[in-house]
RNA sequence: GCGGGCGUAGCGUAGUGGUUAACGCGUCUGGUUGUGGCCCAGAAGAUCGCGGGUUCGAACCCCGCCGCUCGCCCCA
């Protein structure tokens, strides 16, 4: 209905039914951080739109053609946040986070914005869980923030597959090695899709892992980045492989995992549902950035990341069938009939919330009967009753809604002034 | 950005050119004075996604747009 007013296309409005889902994820990532020693940092849902042009890399997909810039009143020139990663490196910048004891390990969720058309699991508007370790170039780290994630879906009973572990080694072997990635292809030009033609130009990674027909006769024959790693990029991954298996996160090699953002080194990784059949199916996925808090006009300085969709996440989680805990039902739902009760009403719901007792009040005006129904709708334990009878006596009835439905009389002024007879009746 | 499918009350569906668009769930109100869950009855709720066209007549046929969805691109 174009007339009446709708969520902007690929955005989406998470109903109550919903927010369980969105608890248990919470919950689960307070957890794994805990564990693992991350705090928790936030940064603005907006950013200097420079900042992605020069972090996440201006040709990238996501800053090129994806990112939501917009101008200020003021002339600034500002973009949405379309990734996780500029955001914190600049915080870590700005707040000299290079003076705490190194590497600092920070955790947040956030939401990214990207135009893009949207699909089942792809939305303009998503959340990330976001890790970054920064200050380290440990290998063991490269393994923990893999771990971390890996946990984290563990524990909300998501079904993964094998996390897919790649290097890309860093920037000099990298652009050594797609030179002769591109001097293979360069004389099948003309045969390749058209798809892949523009790969060979602005992303020659890409070429590998093309689905049309045409590009399969030549990825076979290509040369792979993995096999043939500079000497400190393979030792680096065997150690990763290795504090992988120790820590029984199962994995594999894929020669053909790339990733979409220009600041990457070494380690990439990525973690797919298993038998995931969609194409939006990419629970998480990071690596090693080097690179980039330098390129921000900061010292030197490794770290190593991941970003995850949560709306993905979830959606697995219901495909699994996950159980997850609704919110509890009130203790209480407090029906009333008496003519001008509002204020006995009042007074008595707000003595038993002031002890610690969840009170849903009925709908002034409804009949006993209705308000009887809405009561049980609301999963209360008991009902709490001052009709006109009984507010005229002072009392109020109690009612056991689970049990037998035993109904039994306490003065109003007790009940307000000490709620454990209450909570013990009837 | 490219190609395919879909769009009927809050939700799930029926109706595929001809009288006041149907059913289930849900919501609300009742089933004798103030008592829930089950049951029964009634009511409210739909400009048939929006706009235009064809026709005596369109939810139904045609075109455009919007949205969802699947694949590609890309990504979480």
């Amino acid at each position: 209905m174009s007339a009446r007013f709708q969520a902007p296309r690929g955005t989406q409005d998470v109903l109550p039914d919903m927010q369980p889902y969105w608890a248990a994820v919470d919950h689960a990532i307070l957890e794994v951080a805990r564990l693992f020693g991350y705090r928790r940092i936030d940064t603005p849902q907006f950013e200097a739109a420079s900042l992605f042009v020069k972090g996440s890399g201006d040709t990238t997909d996501i800053v090129e053609k994806e990112m939501y810039v917009f101008e200020d009143r003021g002339g600034d020139k500002l973009a949405l946040t379309p990734e996780g990663t500029p955001g914190i490196a600049r915080a870590y910048l700005e707040h000299g986070m290079a003076s705490w004891p190194q590497p600092v390990r920070l955790y947040t969720t956030h939401q990214m914005f990207r135009y893009d058309r949207p699909q089942k699991g792809r939305y303009r508007q998503h959340t990330q869980f976001d890790c970054e370790v920064i200050g380290s170039s440990d290998a063991l780290v490269d393994a923990e923030v893999i771990q971390l994630l890996y946990r984290t879906l563990e524990l909300l009973g998501v079904n993964t597959g094998l996390v897919h572990l790649g290097s890309i080694d860093d920037l000099g072997p990298r652009r050594a090695y797609v030179e002769r990635l591109k001097d293979y292809y360069r004389p099948h030009l003309e045969k390749l899709s058209e798809d892949s033609q523009r790969r060979f130009e602005r992303n020659p990674l890409r070429l590998l892992d093309s689905k049309d027909e045409r590009d399969q006769p030549y990825k076979e024959g290509a040369p792979k980045l993995v096999d043939q790693l500079s000497p400190e990029a393979e030792a680096h991954m065997d150690v990763v492989r290795e504090a992988l298996e120790a820590a029984n996160v199962p994995h594999v090699v894929d020669p053909l995992l790339v990733r979409g953002l220009d600041y990457y080194n070494r380690t990439v990784f990525e973690i797919v549902p298993v038998d995931d059949e969609r194409a939006q199916g990419t629970l998480g996925g990071g690596g090693r950035y080097d690179g980039l808090i330098e390129l921000l006009g900061g010292p030197p300085t490794p770290a190593m990341g991941f970003g995850s969709g949560i709306e993905r996440i979830i959606l697995e989680m219901q495909k699994n069938e996950v159980a997850v805990a609704g919110p509890a039902p009130p203790d209480v739902f407090l029906i009333h009939r008496a003519e001008g009760a509002a204020a006995v009403v009042t007074r008595v719901a707000g003595a038993l919330r002031a002890q610690g007792v969840a009170v849903v009040v009925g709908e002034t005006g409804r009949s006993m009967k209705s308000q009887f129904r809405s009561a049980d709708a609301s999963g209360a334990r008991l009902a709490v009753i001052l009709g006109e009878d009984e507010v005229a006596r002072g009392v109020a009835l109690v009612k056991d809604l689970r049990a037998g439905g035993e109904q039994r009389e306490m003065p109003i002024e007790d009940m307000a002034a000490d709620a454990t007879a209450l909570r013990a009746a009837p």
